[in-house]
RNA sequence: GGGGAGAUACCAAAGCGGUCAAACGGGGCAGACUGUAAAUCUGUUGGCUAUGCCUUCGGAGGUUCGAAUCCUUCUCUCCCCA
């Protein structure tokens, strides 16, 4: 696809969006020595093997990827079912659960199923980390760990953020750099890829590939991307996320709720926008050419086209504008079937049928809900929390501004 | 191996015998204002058809009319020394 590009040129390509790259000279370099020898290069990206929900922060490295694919370059995406019973130490890390095989392997298929979307399948291999890193014997940990100092790894951000803050770290969370750094001297890596937050553990393969007598690695690091709340990294664990197989209108509704100061980012990050049409729409935002939400439609409307296509962009921008600027119910509500055994004399008190929509997680919490003014039922705002609702099937209960149900009596 | 400190709700952190379902703050949720943005303001943030009742303050026992608070023990963590 941009195989005819000039090394300069592919450069300035990949380029774009990294946050930082160790270093471009050795990108170059690398570039030239594939273009001359027509040997793919091989770009590495380490997944974590538990449930996947690619989102638009992971969607951000994937897409570098797909470049490189472009370009003619291999995939190599490594499921790393051996480095997860570390757990990655980067930022708040928690004991993680033990995955079963089975649970890894269909974890696997199901990223494989995911990252489709975004990836050239054909110049996608995946491998599991286990398949090298489970073989090994004692003493070759002793002889790998020998390679590195623990001054190396306690400065190491998290490292010694945690020993500041008098945060245990057990000592096995400090052979995770070590582990991912020889997946790189296994797979005599060219490239890898990972957020910012990466790398350290990406700089540890180029250490011990060099101590191994290999090219190190080119770090290729891409911002993290902010999650729609405007201040931490999106991560499913914190519900801040899009993720890329949500429908349109959700995805729409989504990128429309983040705050303003992230649109450019997003523009640079997660679309295909050109840069200089980028600026201009910066500059015609900060002069106040353009107000905020026309250019947050745009932004909505060019991810969702990524991922869905542009008439599902259109249609998710209408029923957007119907429902938020013309306070309209939308057309396509969710059912929420109420059974007629929880009705007493057709009548069901609020509260429960509140939880049996699913829209809070107890009757107490349904009970604020609706003193608090935030349901309604038919558009008419209820705020007596004790009150029996007499049904009629077709009802539509809304709670928030975001959630709605038409209430089928079953 | 020796000495010291600690474990409280989503997070963080007070409380140190009754007035504690547990302060303050962050986060979340709802409302107002808006552009379903941000900022700001207000309310709320264990459960239960509920002016009351039930279960929570690392685990298990105990003292007491009464325990997050006192005692015993277990588990875990941090710091200092070796």
């Amino acid at each position: 696809m941009h195989a005819e590009l000039s090394i300069d040129e592919q450069v300035d390509l990949i380029g774009r969006g990294t946050a930082e790259i160790i270093s471009k000279e050795e990108l170059l370099r690398k570039l030239e020595m594939a273009r001359e020898q027509a040997r793919p290069l091989r770009v590495k990206l380490g997944l974590d093997p538990t449930a996947p929900d690619i989102h638009l922060g992971l969607a951000v490295v994937l897409r570098k990827l797909r470049q490189f694919q472009d370009l003619g370059h291999q995939v190599i995406v490594i499921i790393g079912d051996f480095t997860a019973m570390i757990g990655d130490p980067t930022g708040t890390s928690k004991t993680r659960p033990q995955l079963s095989e089975e649970q890894i392997g269909l974890n696997a298929k199901t990223y494989e199923e995911q990252y489709c979307k975004i990836l050239d399948p054909s110049k996608t291999s995946t491998v599991f980390n286990s398949e090298w890193l489970g073989k090994m014997c004692f003493s070759d940990v002793i002889n790998l760990t020998a390679k590195t100092t623990v001054a190396r790894v306690l400065e190491r951000d998290d490292f010694a953020d945690r020993f500041d803050r008098r945060v245990p770290i057990s000592l096995h969370e400090m052979l995770y750099p070590v582990c991912q750094g020889y997946d790189s001297v296994h797979l005599e890596a060219d490239i890898e890829m990972g957020g910012t937050d990466q790398k350290f553990n990406i700089l540890a393969g180029r250490d011990l590939q060099r101590a191994h007598g290999q090219q190190p690695q080119v770090a290729l690091l891409m911002p993290l991307l902010v999650g729609l709340d405007g201040s931490e990294k999106m991560s499913k664990s914190l519900g801040n996320y899009v993720g890329i197989y949500e429908p349109p209108n959700e995805m729409y509704a989504k990128l429309m709720s983040i705050p303003d100061e992230l649109m450019s980012t997003y523009f640079k990050l997660a679309t295909d926008v050109p840069l200089d049409e980028i600026r201009k729409l910066e500059v015609k935002l900060a002069d106040g050419d353009l107000h905020p939400k026309t250019v947050k439609q745009r932004l909505a409307r060019e991810i969702v086209s990524i991922y869905h296509d542009q008439t599902a962009a259109a249609s998710a921008e209408a029923k957007f504008d119907k429902v938020h600027r013309d306070r309209q119910l939308p057309e396509d509500l969710p059912d929420v079937h109420i059974p007629s055994t929880t009705l007493a004399d057709g009548k069901i008190w609020l509260a429960h049928l509140i939880t049996h929509a699913g829209f809070a997680d107890s009757t107490s919490e349904a009970r604020r809900l609706v003193q608090q003014g935030g349901v309604r039922l038919d558009n008419e705002r209820i705020t007596d929390s004790s009150l029996e609702i007499d049904l009629s099937s077709g009802s539509v209960l809304q709670v928030g501004k975001r959630r709605f149900a038409r209430l089928i009596i079953q």
